[in-house]
DNA sequence: GTGAAAGCGCTAACAC
DNA sequence: GTGTTAGCGCTTTCAC
């Protein structure tokens, strides 16, 4: 492999300006530069990350904590933080947990530390209790509070809360009396914003809250509760598509017809939502713009570290009407 | 940050003695390695990647050249090799190849090959035409044949042929007469595989081969498909399940009755397969063990670049019977 | 605008 | 079993 100096040799310059040449810094002439870069590509030279890094103590790299499943939500947002990693010269490690493993993000996060990484984002974490490690990089919790004991923590998220507000008001402008709650596991911060958005919009029009059913994100899940569910139910929010389609098939199997008898509101338009039967009311979650405002407060967090961060605030909510959601029987 | 030495002081050892309980290597008495691991404790030591990089010239991690979609097979895929990285104690450092990219593969492997990594995955590729990188790690091509110009390359895939083959074959069991295709993009490897098995199925039996419709693995593809599928049409393979999906939704709205008028199978087994209506009948794709046995073949390729291949056979198919194929009507 | 010298924190090769 | 000596290929600092 050749190296810097072999390049500046052949340049007839030194090797400090092959350097600068690949730094785009400042103060080399364009004749310069041109010979550098002639030389560079005749040697087929790659400047050498580990010496780079070794010698200015950055990497150049974000370390991801992404979840183990491939659940379309955390797919999506990893591929958004990739997306937007890639746009601002950043290379991504990743490093996904497994749920129910005892490390957890602890681990993950440390393994990140040891790798040797700039900054750190934590994707749609699980309530796992304080994480015992010391990190020394500026982190991004996607999804949660910014609850983290880092030098700097930023956070970006969707307004879970109000836009399953709007997905239960939906229903209740139907004229349903009121809208039961498929929700997703306890543990996970994503669940709860759901619930509570749910529980609020409930409170705010004074109907009565039945019981929540805590599935598992998973459509089986979702069957479990449709096959539960009360006799006089007659709208259903659930905290996420595929469950919305395992209750839908409850239903169906059941004889009670969607939305003719029982409406049904899923979460986050999975991209088979529109398709099946019926087509699937449910909130759009703007993944990669929640990614990519992230990565950005991110970025800033770790090149100006002394700096005030850039606030952006998400309002927005994407309610998709389809055909799941109907007035109740009369 | 502490260093080596740092903690070979307070250990009362030489520096290279903590580097090899670091690396753990033999010769190192228990009670000396004792010492060095609670020195290394008490000063917060980590290893430090970029200068363990840089001194062996490994930096053990592995690249990722990811497909840039939340589709299930590569999103599954990825995560297996994430899995099956971190058992091996590799890293992984993550690209993704956005469809249409003019750079495509060459860039992202490019840019792997300047982050510096030990080996290189590409999962599921599209067949983009020859790839103009110099490549001098081994490479790991999944889901496609080996063509690539690096000193090793390995591959694993599923039996894309045989398990279209049996999907074929299950529906000419049933009575159908011949089977309706919806193919994948032409340029993905996997939409070709599949498409083979189909063909060869028919000509196995002597089925006539009706038109092929090329969709793009969406739902909204399959549903075209479904709004054109000709009227004398009893069975249709769909190339994977989303497309079966949107497939079903179109014949639904056109009164057609799945299956008693038409019969359907997709591919993929994805987690909702089982819960729409009808349930899905379904060719279960085995991502997780063929990451495995992947990453175990690049493995053994980087760290014993002499020796023979393990090889390992995949027949086995995985059709899941639903509801949604029957007998042809009468 | 450009160059010389001094490390960055490890591992490799070899001595003891 | 353990220590010594050289680098690995860059960036940093400072001189010109």
């Amino acid at each position: 492999m050749p190296r810097s100096v072999d390049v500046a040799r052949l340049a007839g310059v030194s090797q400090k300006t092959v350097s600068r040449v690949f730094n785009d810094e400042p103060y080399v002439s364009a004749d310069v530069r041109r010979r550098v870069l002639d030389a560079a590509e005749q040697l087929g030279y790659r400047l050498n990350n580990a010496a780079r890094a070794l010698a200015s103590g950055r990497t150049r790299s974000i370390g991801v904590v992404a979840l183990g499943t491939a659940l379309y939500g955390p797919a999506s947002l990893l591929l958004g933080i990739e997306r937007a990693a890639r746009d601002t010269g950043y290379a991504l490690r990743v490093v996904s947990t497994a749920e129910g493993d005892p490390a957890g993000v602890t681990g993950a996060v440390s393994s990140l530390l040891d790798q040797g990484v700039d900054g750190i984002v934590i994707s749609e974490p699980i309530d796992d209790g304080p994480v015992p490690v010391e990190v020394d990089v500026p982190v991004l919790v996607l999804g949660a509070p910014p609850a983290f004991a880092a030098p700097r923590v930023v956070s970006a998220s969707v307004n879970a809360h109000d836009m399953a507000w709007a997905a239960t008001e939906h229903l209740l402008d139907l004229g349903h009396a009121t809208v039961h709650h498929v929700a997703g596991p306890r543990r996970w911060f994503a669940a709860k914003d759901r619930l509570d958005g749910w529980r609020a919009a409930l409170a705010a029009r004074d109907a009565a809250e039945p019981p929540v059913f805590e599935g598992d994100w998973s459509a089986g899940s979702g069957y479990q509760a449709g096959r539960q569910l009360p006799a006089d139910a007659t709208a259903v929010f659930a905290a996420n598509d595929d469950m919305a389609i395992g209750l839908i098939r409850a239903l169906t199997e059941a004889g009670r017809k969607v939305p003719e008898d029982v409406s049904v509101v899923g979460f986050d338009d999975v991209p088979v939502a529109a398709y099946i039967t019926p087509p699937l009311t449910t909130v759009r979650q703007p993944f990669d713009s929640v990614a990519r405002e992230g990565l950005a407060l991110l970025v800033h967090a770790m090149e100006k570290p002394g700096q005030a961060l850039p606030v952006t605030d998400r309002r927005q909510v994407d309610l998709i009407v389809r055909a799941s959601t109907a007035p109740p029987p009369a």
